[in-house]
DNA sequence: TCTCACAGTGTACAGTCGTGCACTCAAAAT
DNA sequence: ATTTTGAGTGCACGACTGTACACTGTGAGA
């Protein structure tokens, strides 16, 4: 393995040991010491990553901001594959939080919590997750002549729903993931149906 | 005044400097000597009142519990004196946001990101909240002949969009409050019209 | 009036923190 | 084969942390 490849993997050490630190106490607790020695590199040595603790958070919410991205694209694709499509990505979003909860605890904690710069960061993204959001689902409506003012209303109230509800995937078991994904779709096809989506029976599992 | 007053007084100013501090950083960030400065006493001082930071983050939870609860007690109120009563609880929701800023953004940071201690005993207190809307809204719907199998549902979803919408206050200048509750109002309607409730017609400002 | 209780002080100590500096030593460049 | 580079080390430093201990001064009860 080369040289470069090895600073690498450092550097991934680092960030994963940020991320899983964070999940106890939030991002804001975290000290340098404490993700260097989880790294298993010196105190000294995390300078040859990072300029601070700072530029590691920045950093964090680009890795957030790309798995958000993923996951909307992904979204979108099942959506468009498979009828149930509210199921789809409900689905897509519950197995990304399961895949990566440190990333997603960080992602719920912070966007409301943290700091003013991990706020406004977060808040960026979630923005732009919402407007993907709106644009499919007024492609949908336009294309059944469905009336669309209510839309970006709907797709706003579908994202706070899916994220606050869903964020209990991360302490829930397995086995009980399906009955909290039920739940969500209930609720987002609420939304729907009030911006005036014809719904296709719910389908019983 | 007397001790004992002397005694309660310095326990505000403990508890109010926590807040105001770990509006910064989140709560996890505290230190205990930060909180004592803060609040002009010694560090030693601090045990006289707490016996650690955590014991004062109960007291902070317990802070926020009551807050809700006077919040929800006010929009049950007003929920019945007047027509939109949407508008009604919405506001007074803001109300609070506004009035207790602190109380608010320890509520929203913690809930989905802070330790596990926090995040249980915060939600203990948001299913109450999702239960006393449930029962209004039930109530509501009974009167009106209207059905109520979706209700429970459309009480969780409408709690997700007002924290989750609703915490934007926290960050908006005063003039633009109204706009948001605007906004918030739209997104409950879509919601209560999933359930089938049928709404007057949205009152413009 | 005297005495006790106790909120708050001041000092001390061991541990952790962020960071500067001089270092090693292996991979890459010459 | 020799030199250069830079990831990671080890030590030192002053600042800050939580907490133990002995203290002071004042309000309240006897």
């Amino acid at each position: 393995m080369g040289r470069p490849e090895q600073k690498e993997q450092t550097r991934r050490r680092l960030i994963d040991a940020a991320l899983a630190l964070s999940a106890a106490q939030g991002f804001g607790a975290l000290s340098l010491r404490e993700i260097a020695r989880e790294s298993g590199i010196t105190a000294t040595g995390f300078y040859r990553h990072f300029r601070d603790l700072d530029e590691l958070g920045l950093v964090l919410v680009d890795e957030v901001a790309l798995t958000l991205r993923q996951l909307i694209r992904e979204a979108r694709s099942r959506f468009r594959e498979q009828g149930g499509r509210t199921r789809a990505s409900v689905e897509a979003f519950m197995d990304y939080a399961h895949q990566k909860p440190h990333l997603f605890r960080l992602l719920l904690g912070e966007r409301l919590g943290g700091s003013t710069a991990f706020r406004t960061a977060l808040r960026k993204e979630i923005d732009r997750f919402v407007a993907e959001l709106s644009d499919d689902l007024e492609a949908q409506a336009r294309a059944a002549k469905q009336p669309t003012a209510d839309i970006p209303f709907a797709a706003e109230a579908i994202v706070a729903i899916v994220f606050s509800v869903g964020a209990e995937v991360l302490e829930l078991p397995r086995h009980r993931h399906q009955g909290l994904a039920d739940r969500i779709i209930k609720e987002v096809h609420l939304v729907l149906k009030g911006a005036g989506f014809p719904l296709a029976r719910a389908r019983k599992r």
